[in-house]
RNA sequence: CGGGGCGUAGCGCAGUCCGGUUAGCGCACCUGCUUUGGGAGCAGGGGGUCGUGGGUUCGAAUCCCGUCGCCCCGACCA
């Protein structure tokens, strides 16, 4: 299986391909029967959990709570807010009816057409409507707020063309939903969740990011303000990870939630929303993965460890058997997630293979020979380097070990993020550098037609206004060569 | 919705141009033996209405007409 991935990225170009492959190849997930859909196989799920338990902790640390709203919203309440309904309308799946029947002409079942729907119902592209609907109920005086909710959950988005955990119509996320009395704390919610996901991906994931907030045009329908954390992958094309809205008062108006205030007048709630999704397993596999297949951050990887015997006949097996336990019991009271894989099924070789394939990011391995000696053989996945160790204290190097590997894929991909970040002023230039991939800091005179312009000539986008870049001696906007209003990340995009 | 391509075993494909043995190959699967420190070897075995409907023909996976489905490129997008 390895042989034919490896045959793939050195006969392709193609890194979408690879990409796929990889997914698939390392038991990820596959197509679904359905339309842009997608199954996620347990190895897959096993990372996702990962994600959520890491996440879903943060989020409590800044006193979020979990909920769950339905997943069918009435159409009436995605009319309600202008923009919002604008920018969802193109991509939602309908149901009209309630019931099937017998086909009289032929096989099989037909949609009833006696079971139509008086409103029909959205399958949720996002559930502000739902949940600003529910927040009118909850929120009456400013002693309610802030309401700070999430959910787990999945969406759909009828997208027209998908590819695996980057864009599949149905995708599983977090959403989260606060509402605030003032402004003010609704703007610092905003960027204060965008940091939550911009830790997140550094310390867990090992990727860094770019923060910033999007221009008008690539906002959040219905928001003020739209902030992103954009990774870049390993062809140089920029993938927005996660996003942070700043939403006004757009959906309290909207949905009429109003409270009384200190100064006994009654308001409309300030909002926010902030998701995360399936996507991030996506950014991970294209930031870290090899031509072996997948390199997992040891604070992610569901496996840290794992273990596997070398033997020629019982008596071996039972005395590997003997030294592993013991070793997976150290490991396992360290907090440290280790499997022991003695399974006779599938010859080492294969084993060795199949979880380096998999991202584990250590590997453990003993036979007699070690067993005489008192040694074990320690390979790392980040580097691919071997080496033979003593047993004794094994444990405790693993432990150290796992954090030096964590910070060793942290520095690779922040090393190549911050080597591909260029500022470019001049258009021509410009128009050709983009071809490698890459982030490119712009001059931009803050218009909506210099952006399509881009994108029209290029396929490139604005990806947002960077925080921590310097936006002194703007200079002209490279395309229009009116002043600049700021300096912007322009990139091509998945 | 525009442009290109593909439907043959669970997966990947050859065969189609130029109709003619019993439709073939690789992987996977099953059985047995030998193996086990980098994706095992040998031997044997099972599995196909060639997407589908019609037509031409002595004869169709192959030619003709229809139809269904899928993939890729663009517009959309976390």
């Amino acid at each position: 299986m390895a042989k034919e991935l490896k045959d793939l990225t050195k006969r392709s170009e193609d890194y979408s391909k690879w990409y796929n492959e990889l997914v698939v190849k390392a038991d990820l997930a596959e197509s679904a029967d359905v339309r842009g859909c997608m199954v996620i196989k347990p190895y897959g799920y096993a990372i996702w959990e990962r994600i959520q338990q890491s996440l879903d902790a943060r989020f409590k640390e800044t006193g979020v709570q979990n909920v769950y709203f339905p997943m069918l919203i009435p159409k009436s309440f995605l009319s309600k807010e202008a923009e919002h309904v604008e920018g969802f309308a193109k991509e939602c799946a309908v149901v009209t009816h309630y019931r099937l029947k017998a086909n009289e002409e032929g096989d099989g079942v037909v949609v009833d057409p006696a079971a139509r729907l008086e409103e029909e119902l959205i399958i949720r592209p996002t559930s502000e409507t739902t949940i600003w609907n529910t927040y009118r109920k909850w929120i009456h005086s400013w002693r309610d707020l802030p309401l700070c909710c999430n959910q787990w959950c999945n969406v759909m988005r009828w997208e027209m063309r998908t590819r695996l955990f980057l864009r599949t119509s149905e995708f599983l996320w977090q959403e989260g939903h606060t509402a605030h009395a003032t402004r003010e704390e609704a703007e610092e919610r905003a960027r204060q969740m965008l940091d939550v996901y911009a830790d997140f991906a550094k310390d867990v994931l090992a990727i860094p990011v770019v923060r910033g907030v999007k221009s008008e045009t690539e906002r959040f329908a219905g928001a003020l303000d739209t902030y992103t954390i954009e990774a870049m992958m390993q062809d140089g094309k920029a993938l927005q990870s996660g996003t942070s809205h700043f939403l006004g008062q757009n959906f309290g108006k909207a949905f009429n939630v109003q409270f009384i205030n200190k100064e006994n007048k009654p308001e409309f709630a300030w909002a926010t929303s902030w998701g995360v999704s399936t996507r991030l397993m996506g950014a991970l596999i294209m930031t870290h993965s090899d031509d072996n297949g997948l390199v997992l951050p040891p604070h992610l990887a569901p496996i840290q460890v794992v273990m596997v015997p070398i033997y020629k006949g019982k008596d071996d097996l039972s005395a590997l058997d003997k030294v592993f336990d013991e070793l997976a019991a150290t490991f396992k009271q360290m907090g440290i997630r280790v499997k022991y894989d003695n399974a006779d099924n599938k010859r080492p070789g294969f084993k060795f293979a199949d979880y380096e394939l998999k991202g584990v990011p250590v590997r453990l391995v003993m036979g007699s020979k070690d067993l005489q000696n008192g040694t074990i053989e320690l390979m790392r996945r980040d580097t691919l380097e071997k080496e033979t160790l003593p047993l004794e204290g094994i444990a405790a190097h693993v432990g150290k070990l796992l954090e030096e590997i964590q910070t060793n894929l942290y520095t690779k991909a922040k090393q190549r993020l911050d080597s591909h970040i260029w500022e470019c002023n001049d258009y021509a230039e410009f128009k050709e550098r983009i071809k490698q991939g890459g982030f490119y800091l712009c001059p931009w005179d803050g218009t909506a037609e210099t952006e399509a312009q881009i994108k029209a000539d290029t396929q490139a986008t604005i990806r947002c206004v960077p925080y921590g870049y310097s936006q002194e001696n703007l200079g002209n906007d490279m395309v229009s060569g009116k002043p600049a209003v700021c300096r912007v990340v322009v990139a091509r995009s998945y």
